[in-house]
DNA sequence: TTTGAATAGTTGCTTAAACAACTATATGCC
DNA sequence: GGCATATAGTTGTTTAAGCAACTATTCAAA
């Protein structure tokens, strides 16, 4: 394989991930306008436990791609915001299933709206079929590096 | 424009930046295996100053898309590591400058070089086509939010 | 020229990430 | 059964992000 095959000036972009930064932080403020009052690493779980309600811890690191102190943290904070609640799995009692709150149940439609319209404000001006090329290489970087 | 111009299920992915982060970490740990032992934080904000050499921590700000507190704290910490100074400016006495110490000048080649290679280990199976539309939508997601 | 606004940087606070070290429970093998 | 190992989760520590509130300096307009 070629070893320069980037010139380096063009490296950056790509390392620091400006464009999902400048994605996190608008929703956060749209969040916030809409006086949702959590985090998007908060919503991030909340997010996972819509799709499937009452995940292992060890289930949302793989699907949130965090490690377990990050993921025994954020359920910490969930749960003080009474958003869900830790049960002991009588199977395995190592597990905690984390299953949502009615409040949580609750805020599923609206942020999803507003996380649609995030992307709208992002993607506007570009196609879709560049934005199926774009989720291509993530997502093959994603793979690479896992 | 129309509302809906994207699955809900294909959100997650763009707003999580799950690429980025991966990429950051394999930096994160191609560096300690190098013992090079700086943050890829801080690694940012020298990658700017080897650019340019002498920048205010407002340029710093523009550059590495981080608000003022993020950039007086990596400053600090680049101060105690002995990679950076700052220097008061004597025609605006509020700016300080930035410079590299020879230290942090000698850092440059082979950071560069790890950062290439973490790249070259990102991008496998990825054409440079794919890159390019790729760059594209993340620049064009940058300027529509910024 | 002085007063109000803008700019540059710092400090305090909360949330989160990464890593290492730790506890508790379960599993597999002899 | 008992012991080694793997798995699930927690705690401690350092680094960083984001926001608000603050100080110091400069600029601009009356």
């Amino acid at each position: 394989m070629p070893n320069n095959q980037f010139k380096k000036g063009e490296l950056y972009s790509f390392i620091t991930g400006k464009a999902s930064t400048a994605i996190a932080r608008r929703l956060q403020k749209n969040f916030k306008q809409a006086n949702v009052d959590i985090t998007i690493e908060q919503w991030s779980v909340l997010y996972h436990l819509w799709k499937q309600d009452g995940m292992s811890q060890q289930q949302l690191c793989d699907a949130t791609f965090r490690d377990k102190p990050s993921i025994t943290r954020l359920v910490d904070n969930l749960e003080k915001l009474k958003l869900v609640k830790r049960v002991a799995s009588k199977n395995d009692r190592r597990i905690n299933m984390i299953y949502l709150t009615k409040e949580a149940q609750q805020l599923q439609e609206q942020t999803m709206e507003i996380a649609n319209q995030t992307l709208n404000e992002a993607l506007q001006g570009v196609t879709n079929g560049q934005i199926e090329i774009a989720k291509e290489v993530l997502q093959n970087v994603y793979e690479n590096l896992k």
